[in-house]
RNA sequence: GCCAAAGUGGCGGAAUUGGUAGACGCGCUGGAUUCAAAAUCCAGUUCUUUAGGGAGUGUGGGUUCGAUUCCCACCUUUGGUACCA
């Protein structure tokens, strides 16, 4: 009887399905495993065989860890918010929930065809209602807290409230400070219910504020700072311009030094780990205080009677090095203190560098710009007069905008400095400064700085920020790079904010009111002037009465145009308790940050999930998934993990203890070449044009069906050919797996044809998992061929009916069985998937040779092998007179000890190198051992006559011989 | 520029702590089977050679009885990041 792969997929597909086998429970006894996939977008193009890579991996570790006797919990679903249905809708008028519904129709066929092992009762989509509840929910938590430096910890409003009655903000410790005055509990009872609403809202974990945004009025949205190339946009390629909005914002950088602390307890990726730790960019300096020299004019005409500014270094012993100053053009600063001999050179610069975009700027780092303001600053220490300039290499947004130049210690300082002839003076003891700045601060010690001279680097930075601290000029401070994150998108496909505006502030809807639901709209794109596309919505408005979504009344249609300026004050009785809700949406990165927490116990309507569900699973013990979301979903989990650790909503502070990124599958792209002037097509030469061919239309030899070809496209239907025997050949390129390029392989054909249990093994056997590596087609005979030697090793006859033996195995099949378990399960452990398989092939190799049969060997082994080819191993497994309620996962396979008979005989393999190998009950002296070690033909070969000092025996490992 | 990872046959890649380099698979060559093909099976396949050997894991050094593996320097490639004060 031959294997006939797609029978006996299907039909395994269906007892799965139909059975609910892989369903996990809340409850056991058994430890708990939870395995977790990156969810994806369900785009339209569907599933390639670039895709399940990861799934695949994690599939074969869920299996694995079942058989080990754990409670496996290995969900999926999908991230369905998204830009390209969004697109698709404005092209179309589809709205974006049934594109993405059928999508995941589409998604769902494809994975089920693979056999994974999904507890599919656990499906969710972030789209849905009954999901993106709770991610508004997870937002009203976010605004009725603020972050405690004190505790270092987020903790509700309320506690703050208290405390302001109590005391004022006196005592209070919080990341906004800087931007807080200081008022006492009197100040607090004094201020009206607005003037309190709108100073909590500083302090909150998310909150409104005004930020610069990349604006693109063609498309009629923001833009990221990757979708704008050369100051227009990616798409379409329209100006883009920098725009000040309302928007929300998520208060993550009061995490960053814990988010960079926890890297610690994770066993993620070094690469993720740097990456995140770079994002994060944590720097120790001082914040020193610089006074400007006031002159007459401005003397006269403000009342301000002294003007300041701070600026951050990390490098505060270089102070005495300091020659001038550098803000950034954006600041408002600058304006104020530019004299008015100077005015004209500042304005037009800050007009060049607002006209380019920030893109521009980093791209031309080269090119050293700036003005002079005519303002000096007066230095903290000597009181020298210091020239105040303006340049673009410092940013707005990092530290406070400004720097304090030290030419000597600083290359851009230095370039800055010759460019403008400042002079550069130096502070470091023998270094030579003529050429470049001497920016190692290891190797010698500061001179020419009064106090400092004489110092090495750190104690120099140490005494200098004491004698700041105490005079009252600067102090200490810990700077990081991470910003606060935006969390507003002028969308339409994604969350809706549970908030609403009351005289202009925000008001949170309470949890059980919530969902807020997504409203219909007839037009997907931005209104006529300018609002996001939720501003199209007749029916958005919150009654408070009633806690629900209501039509725009009659009376609010004057009102409606200002919704965005929330200025709206009715008078009339019923408007009095209507209000506009939020017009804007929330970002692709809300729903994705929580729902790992969601599956614990998806179907709970009181809770986002049970405090049981959570106690249980805790947290993911093996999550996979590509390494591009770094910066992006793998960080902001962690931050809305920590918070709602914060307030004990969760039990774990990290949401995934283990992370592995798996590497792309990339494309072979097929090729052919036209010349540019015969227009024929011939052979690849400096004449012809690489034109990008189907790969479908070609065949393993790298043949092109000609026919086909023409067929294709009409502007092929008359090529002409250049043949080289009677073929073309065609080129070859490896690419990045996309439609545009024609070299997308399907995972359904390649089931079709070779069945899941071949691409699940294909797609491990290409190489290691974490590596990128091109698809190749043609290697895939490799496995189906090791396939069907395996169905030959059961002997199945025309009836169906497995024929195997039940005497005793022989001592070498024993062997294999035993060195294919223990290789194997090493190589899971190690998730060195590729090199498992290549045992397997060994295995049934050798066993084969062997003329094997015996059921001793050949059930553990399918045992071993199910994870990785759940259908085959389930059939051959019920050819061998198992029914299915005994299942794999009872079968006590990975334990091999009770398969083998204790030897009497010490068969030590010694090739240089000696273990002791798993099938051996060892019990040799150590003197024995070392006998056999120095008797050993080649060691006595490498040893060349000369005695050993040592032999050192460890069980289990080489042993090492010292000579 | 900075950070990280990686360089092994025609190709993808093995070689867990230093111990027979090239497992396993693809491809290729030869053979068996077949009217023929497909499929299957068997043998061979790092290079070189005067057939005894010699060389060989990016390059050059070092440690060691012994190095793909450890150390130093350099070269190349791929990711990430970029005026972060």
């Amino acid at each position: 009887m031959k294997y006939f792969h797609n029978e006996i997929e299907k039909k395994w597909q269906k007892i799965w399905a139909d059975n609910q086998t892989f369903k996990a429970s809340n409850t056991s006894d058994k430890p708990k495993y939870y395995v977790l996939d990156m969810f994806p977008y369900p785009s339209g193009a569907g599933l390639h065989v670039g895709h399940p890579l990861g799934y695949i991996a994690s599939d074969i570790y869920a299996r694995y860890k079942r058989h080990k006797g754990f409670n496996v919990l290995h969900p999926q679903g999908y991230d369905s918010f998204g830009l390209p249905a969004e697109q698709y809708a404005i092209q179309t008028g589809q709205h974006p929930a049934k594109t993405t519904e059928a999508n995941i129709a589409t998604y769902r066929k494809q994975l089920d065809r693979i056999g994974f092992s999904f507890d599919w009762s656990r499906e969710l989509h972030t789209s849905n209602a009954d999901y993106y509840k709770y991610t508004q929910w997870i937002f009203t938590l976010l605004f009725d807290a603020y972050y405690c430096n004190i505790d270092d910890k987020a903790t509700p409003i309320s506690e703050l409230i208290t405390e302001l009655e109590k005391n004022g903000n006196e005592k209070v410790d919080s990341p906004c400070d800087e931007d807080t005055p200081k008022i006492t509990a009197t100040d607090w009872k004094n201020y009206s219910n607005k003037e309190q609403q709108e100073f909590l809202l500083k302090y909150r974990m998310t909150y409104l504020s005004e930020t610069t945004v990349n604006w693109c009025a063609e498309l009629g949205t923001v833009l990221a700072n990757d979708e704008i190339v050369n100051g227009v946009s990616e798409r379409g390629g329209h100006p883009v311009i920098q725009k000040k909005m309302m928007q929300w914002s998520m208060r993550i950088s009061a995490y960053a030094q814990r988010l960079l602390d926890d890297l610690q307890d994770i066993d993620w990726p070094q690469p993720i780990k740097d990456i995140q730790t770079n994002w994060i960019g944590r720097s120790e300096g001082a914040m020193v205080s610089f006074n400007v020299i006031p002159t007459e004019q401005s003397d006269k005409e403000s009342q301000v009677s002294k003007r300041f500014f701070e600026v951050f270094t990390t490098r505060p012993d270089t102070i005495f090095g300091v020659s001038f100053m550098t803000l950034a053009p954006e600041l408002e600063l600058v304006s104020q203190i530019t004299t008015p001999e100077q005015k004209q050179e500042v304005e037009a610069y800050i007009k060049a560098t607002a006209k380019r975009s920030e893109r521009d700027r980093m791209s031309d780092v080269k090119t050293i710009s700036g003005a002079f303001t005519g303002a000096y600053a007066e230095h903290p220490f000597s009181k020298e007069p210091i020239p105040i300039y303006i340049g673009d290499y410092v940013l707005a947004g990092y530290g406070t905008g400004a720097v304090m130049a030290v030419p000597c210690g600083d290359q851009r300082d230095y370039d800055f400095a010759k460019h403008f002839n400042i002079n550069i003076p130096n502070i470091f003891k023998d270094v030579d400064i003529s050429e470049s700045a001497f920016e190692d601060k290891g190797s010698t010690k500061i001179t020419n700085s009064d106090f400092l001279t004489g110092l090495p680097y750190k104690k120099a930075f140490k005494t200098v920020i004491y004698e700041m601290e105490k005079q009252g000029i600067g102090y200490k401070k810990i700077n990081f790079r991470l910003r606060d994150a935006v969390f507003s998108r002028q969308r339409y496909w994604g969350e809706p904010f549970p908030v609403y505006y009351k005289n202009g502030l925000p008001q949170m809807i309470d949890k059980k009111h919530l969902p807020i639901h997504l409203p219909e709209v007839e037009n997907y794109l931005p209104t006529s002037d300018g609002k996001p596309p939720l501003g199209n919505a007749t029916k958005w408005f919150w009654n408070t009465k009633t806690n629900k979504v209501v039509d725009n009344p009659e009376i609010l249609h004057d009102v409606q145009n200002d919704k965005a300026d929330n200025n709206v004050t009715l008078s009339d009785s019923e408007a009095s308790h209507i209000f506009p809700l939020e017009l804007n949406t929330m970002p692709g990165w809300a729903g994705s940050s929580w729902y790992f927490n969601r599956y614990m116990d998806p179907h709970n309507t009181e809770d986002f999930a049970s405090k049981e569900a959570l106690d249980y699973w805790q947290d993911v013990d093996l999550y996979i998934g590509g390494s591009e979301h770094a910066t992006g979903h793998l960080l902001y989990s962690r931050f809305w993990q920590k918070f709602l650790y914060d307030l004990k909503c969760v039990p774990k502070k990290e949401f995934a203890k283990k992370l592995i990124n798996q590497g792309m599958i990339l494309g072979e792209s097929a090729f052919v070449y036209r010349h540019t002037e015969t227009k024929k097509y011939t052979i690849k030469s400096d004449k012809t044009q690489a034109i990008h061919v189907d790969v479908s239309l070609v065949n393993t030899s790298n043949e092109l069906d000609i026919e086909a070809f023409k067929k294709s496209r009409k502007e092929y239907n008359n090529a002409e050919f250049i043949l080289e025997d009677g073929k073309y050949i065609v080129g070859r390129e490896v690419e990045k797996m996309s439609k545009s390029k024609y070299n997308v392989v399907n995972p359904d054909l390649i089931c079709e044809e070779y069945g899941a249990d071949a691409l699940r093994l294909f797609e491990m056997f290409l190489g290691p998992l974490t590596q990128s590596k091109p698809w190749k087609t043609a290697g895939i005979s490799g496995v189906y061929s090791f396939l069907k030697k395996l169905w030959k090793l059961y002997g199945i006859d025309d009836n169906g009916v497995a024929h195997i033996s039940d005497e005793a195995s022989s001592k070498e099949s024993l062997k294999t069985l035993h060195k294919t378990i223990k290789k194997v399960e090493d190589d899971i452990t190690n998730f060195s998937f590729n090199t498992s398989v290549s045992n397997f092939m060994i295995a049934v190799n050798e066993l084969g040779q062997q003329k094997c049969n015996n059921r001793a060997i050949l059930e553990p082994l399918l045992v071993l092998l199910s994870p990785y080819a759940p259908h085959i191993t389930e059939e051959l497994w019920s050819k061998l007179g198992h029914s299915t309620s005994i299942s794999l996962v009872d079968y006590p396979v990975f334990d091999a000890s009770h398969l083998v008979e204790s030897n009497k005989t010490y068969p030590i393999s010694f090739n240089g190198k000696m273990r002791f190998t798993l099938d051996l009950s060892l019990d040799l002296s150590k003197e024995d051992i070392e006998k056999i070690v120095l008797a050993d033909e080649r060691t006595q070969k490498h040893l060349d006559g000369r005695t050993p000092k040592k032999v050192i025996v460890v069980p289990g490992k080489i042993v090492n011989i010292v000579g």
